[in-house]
DNA sequence: CCGTCTACGTA
DNA sequence: CGTACGTAGACGGA
C-alpha cells in the first residue's frame, strides 16, 4: 500500500548572541507536531487526503488519530513525501514507527536535475510542471506575524496541509513518468531514498556534547583571543594612529596591511573583475602584467598617512549640534555633527606613512575593499616584509583570525544548535552539484581536523564508558578515479601499497632541494589538482602535474573521453546511472573545453562520496540492525562514519564497519546490477571523544 | 532588511 | 583555468 504524507509542526524563534533564527525541529520541546495529512494510492489513483489534528490550540486532537496513522504506517510499503526526512524526523520523535520504503519527491527531483542547481521547493516545482498548487498565501500573513502553526486557525491549516499532500501526489505521479523515460536514474533514486532513512536516524541520534569540555576550550580560546587582541591593538595604534580599529573588517585590514585606500570601490571592483557568477563562484581576475598591475594600483589608490587628531571645530568636540525642531524644541537625540560624524574629533593627515606597507604582487591579491588580508596572501607576503615587527604582526593576526572563527562559528555554532546536550546537524541530500551531502545547523563537515582542534573534545559518547569510533575510506577519491578511468597505474599504486600523497610530497621535495619542503598533508592538494584538471602553479608543481598525468596516463585519457562525451551529449553519466548536465560544454577555438574542471571532477566526487559512501553506510546500518547493536551511527563527513559506541560493543562495531564499508561490490550488485571490484580500504580510530582518537589496527 | 563579499574551515 | 560545501561579520544600497 502506498501513502503520501505531510506533517505540519510548530516552530520557535530562538535568539542566540543577539541573532534570531527559526527552530523547526522536533528536538525543541516547545515545538509540537500539529497535524498529519495522508493520501492513499487506491486502484492507481490517490484518494482524497485525510487530515488529522495532533496538537492544536483550539481544535481537539483527532480521536485516536495517532493509532489510525500508525495503522496506516503499518500497512504502508511506500511512503511518499516532499523533503520526507523532515516528516520522518517528526514521526519517529513522536513515537511512530515505520519499516517500509520511502520516496522523497524532492530528492527524486534533485536526481532528475542532474547537478543543475535549480530550486527544489514544492511551490516552484508545482508551478513549473503545472500541478495543483500549494496554498502558501493562506498562511503567509500568519508567517509574517510569526504565528506558530499551533495557533493558526485549524481550517486554514487543514486547507493548506491538504493542498501540500495533493501537490506532492501529483508530483510523484509525474516523476513516475519521467523516471520511466530516464530509467538509468531509478537505481540512484532508490539508493538515495534508502540512504535517506539512515540519515534520519543519524540526525535523530545526533552527537552528544560534553558541555564542561566545550566551556573549558571556549575559555582557553577567549583568553588567547583577548591577549592577541590587546597586543595587536597596541601595535595598530603605533602604525595607524588614533583611528577606529576593527580587525574583523576586510576594509580596515586592507588599509592596515597595504597602506593604501581605494579611491572608488565600484571602479575598483570593475577593474579587477571582483564578484561572483550566478552559481556563487568567484569570477576570474583579469590577466595583467606586473607593470600594468602596479600602474592601476597607483592610479586608483591613495597612500595612507598617520592622522593627527584635532577637536572638531564645528561641534567643539561634543559630536552633536544644537539644532531645534520646527516647533522650537530640542531634539530628543541631538543631530550628529556632520563634520566629524559624531566622533567629536577630526583627523588631519600628516606626512608620516601609515600601516604595514606590504606590496600586493598581482591581481590575485586584490579584493573588493582593496587587497586581501587572508592567511595565504599574508603568509606569501610575509617573506617580503621589511622587519620583524611586520612578520610577528602577521603571525599574531593570522592566529587571531583563526581563533575568532573557532569561537564564532564552531563554539557558538555548537551552543546555538544543541538541544539538551545533543547536537542534531542537518545532513542535506539535495544541495550539492555532485551528489555528496552537505551539512548545516551547524556544519560539522568543516571542523578543523580532529587532532588539531580541541573543540572536538566536547564530542563524546552518550553512554557511560562508551566511546567514539570513526572509520574512513583511505584515498577513496584517488582509488575511484582509478576505477572509473580504468587506469592501470592507479590500480598498481593501490595494489602495491604506494601512498600517492607521500609520492607527491617526495616528487616535489626532490625537484629542487633549495626550496622549502612540504608535508604529506600539504602534498594532498597537489595530488588532487591534476586529477581535477588543474595545471597551474610553481615550476616544481607544474612538473609534478605533468608527471602525474604521464604516470597515470589512463586518467588523462579518461579526461579526454569525458570531455568528448560532454560536448556530444551535454551530459556525463556514471556507471551507476547518475548524470550531470553540462549545457555549455563546447570546444573553444583554442581547443580548451568549457567547464573542463567540473566535467572531470564531478564524476569522481559524485561516484566516491555520492554513490560509494552512501552504499557503505546503508550496509553498515543494516549490520547494526541485524546484530541488534545499541551503538548508534551519529555522523558522516564525506568519506567517514562516526559511531557512538555502546560499552562492550567496540569489537563488533568495528567488524560491522569493516564488513559494511567494504561491501560495495555486493551493494552495487544489489542497487545497480554492476561490479565494483576495485580494492578499497578503511582506517578505524577510537577514543573517549572525537579529539583523543587512536588508530585501531 | 537583504544581497554581496571576505574569511575561516573541511573532504 | 583543482572541485565541492556552510557560517559569521562587514558593508552598502534599498
Amino acid at each position: 500500500m502506498h501513502f503520501c504524507l505531510d506533517v505540519e509542526n510548530g516552530a520557535e524563534y530562538k535568539t542566540h548572541k543577539d541573532k534570531e533564527w527559526l527552530d523547526l525541529t522536533p528536538f525543541n520541546p516547545s515545538n509540537q507536531l500539529v497535524s498529519v495529512g495522508l493520501a492513499q494510492h487506491v486502484n492507481g489513483v490517490w484518494d482524497d487526503a485525510k487530515y488529522f489534528c495532533i496538537n492544536h490550540s483550539s481544535e481537539p486532537s483527532y480521536p485516536d488519530g495517532k493509532s489510525i496513522i500508525q495503522n496506516y504506517l503499518d500497512t504502508c510499503t511506500l511512503l511518499v513525501g516532499h523533503n520526507i526526512k523532515h516528516d520522518l524526523k517528526w514521526l519517529y520523535s513522536c513515537g511512530f514507527t515505520y519499516d517500509g520504503k520511502v520516496w522523497d519527491t524532492q530528492l527524486a527531483e534533485y536526481i532528475l536535475q542532474r547537478g543543475a542547481k535549480k530550486p527544489l521547493s514544492l511551490a516552484v516545482l508545482a508551478e513549473e510542471h503545472d500541478l495543483p498548487r500549494k496554498k502558501s498565501d493562506l498562511i503567509q500573513n500568519y508567517m509574517d506575524r510569526r504565528e506558530s502553526f499551533y495557533n493558526i486557525p485549524w481550517e486554514v491549516i487543514e486547507e493548506y496541509g491538504k493542498a501540500d499532500v495533493v501537490s506532492t501526489c501529483a508530483l510523484y505521479d509525474l516523476q513516475n513518468v519521467r523516471m520511466a523515460e530516464s530509467s538509468h536514474l531509478i537505481p540512484t533514486a532508490k539508493m538515495s531514498n534508502d540512504f535517506l532513512q539512515v540519515l534520519v536516524k543519524m540526525e535523530i541520534h545526533g552527537v552528544a556534547i560534553d558541555q564542561d569540555a566545550l566551556d573549558a576550550v571556549e575559555d582557553a580560546y577567549k583568553e588567547r583571543q583577548t591577549e592577541l587582541d590587546r597586543s595587536l591593538h597596541e601595535r595598530v595604534y603605533q602604525v595607524m594612529g588614533d583611528v577606529p580599529v576593527n580587525l574583523n573588517s576586510p576594509d580596515f585590514c586592507s588599509e592596515l596591511f597595504y597602506s593604501r585606500r581605494v579611491v572608488d570601490k565600484r571602479r575598483w571592483k570593475h577593474l579587477f573583475n571582483i564578484g561572483t557568477d550566478s552559481r556563487g563562484k568567484a569570477l576570474k581576475p583579469p590577466l595583467l602584467n606586473p607593470r600594468q598591475f602596479t600602474r592601476i594600483v597607483r592610479t586608483n589608490t591613495t597612500i595612507l598617512k598617520i592622522p593627527k587628531v584635532e577637536t572638531c571645530n564645528v561641534c567643539g568636540g561634543v559630536g552633536s549640534i544644537d539644532k531645534l525642531t520646527r516647533q522650537g524644541a530640542p531634539y530628543k537625540i541631538p543631530p550628529k555633527c556632520a563634520k566629524c560624524d559624531g566622533s567629536g574629533v577630526i583627523l588631519i593627515p600628516t606626512s608620516a606613512s601609515a600601516g604595514l606597507r606590504l606590496s600586493p604582487m598581482s591581481t590575485v591579491d586584490t579584493s573588493a575593499a582593496g587587497f586581501r588580508a587572508n592567511k595565504t596572501t599574508l603568509l606569501k607576503l610575509r617573506d617580503t616584509a621589511k622587519n620583524d615587527f611586520v612578520k610577528s604582526f602577521i603571525d599574531d593576526f593570522i592566529e587571531l583570525s583563526a581563533i575568532s572563527t573557532y569561537l564564532s562559528t564552531f563554539v557558538n555554532g555548537i551552543n546555538k544548535f544543541k538541544h539538551d546536550n545533543i547536537l542534531h546537524t542537518n545532513l542535506n541530500q539535495t544541495i550539492t552539484a555532485t551528489g555528496r551531502l552537505s551539512s548545516s545547523s551547524p556544519n560539522l563537515q568543516n571542523m578543523p581536523r580532529g587532532f588539531t582542534f580541541p573543540v572536538k573534545k566536547c564530542f563524546v559518547s552518550r553512554f557511560e564508558d562508551g566511546s567514539i569510533i570513526e572509520a574512513d575510506y583511505s584515498g577513496l577519491e584517488f582509488r575511484m578515479a582509478g576505477h572509473l578511468s580504468g587506469c592501470p597505474s592507479v590500480r598498481r599504486y593501490v595494489e602495491e601499497g604506494i601512498d600517492p600523497h607521500a609520492f607527491t610530497r617526495d616528487f616535489i621535495n626532490n625537484f629542487d632541494s633549495n626550496l622549502p619542503s612540504i608535508t604529506r598533508q600539504e602534498a594532498k592538494a597537489d595530488t588532487f589538482k591534476p586529477l581535477y584538471g588543474g595545471s597551474s602553479g610553481s615550476p616544481r608543481q607544474r612538473a609534478y602535474y605533468a608527471g602525474f598525468l604521464k604516470e597515470h596516463h589512463g586518467v588523462a585519457e579518461w579526461h579526454e573521453a569525458l570531455k568528448k562525451e560532454a560536448i556530444r551529449t551535454k551530459m556525463v553519466r556514471l556507471p551507476t546511472g547518475r548524470e550531470y548536465v553540462f549545457p555549455y560544454a563546447t570546444r573553444l577555438p583554442n581547443k580548451y573545453v568549457n567547464q573542463t574542471t567540473q566535467i572531470v571532477n564531478y564524476p569522481v566526487q559524485g561516484f566516491a562520496t555520492g554513490d560509494v559512501v552512501p552504499c557503505g553506510i546503508i550496509a553498515t546500518d543494516r549490520l547494526f540492525k541485524q546484530r541488534g547493536l545499541r551503538s548508534l551511527l551519529i555522523l558522516t563527513v564525506h568519506d567517514s562514519i562516526y559511531v557512538d559506541t555502546y560499552p562492550g560493543e567496540e569489537e563488533e562495531v568495528m567488524e560491522c564497519l569493516n564488513i559494511g564499508m567494504l561491501s560495495i561490490d555486493e551493494m552495487f550488485q544489489e542497487f545497480y546490477g554492476i561490479n565494483m571490484s576495485f580494492p578499497l580500504a578503511i582506517e578505524i580510530k577510537e577514543g573517549p571523544n572525537a579529539f583523543e582518537m587512536k588508530e585501531v589496527r
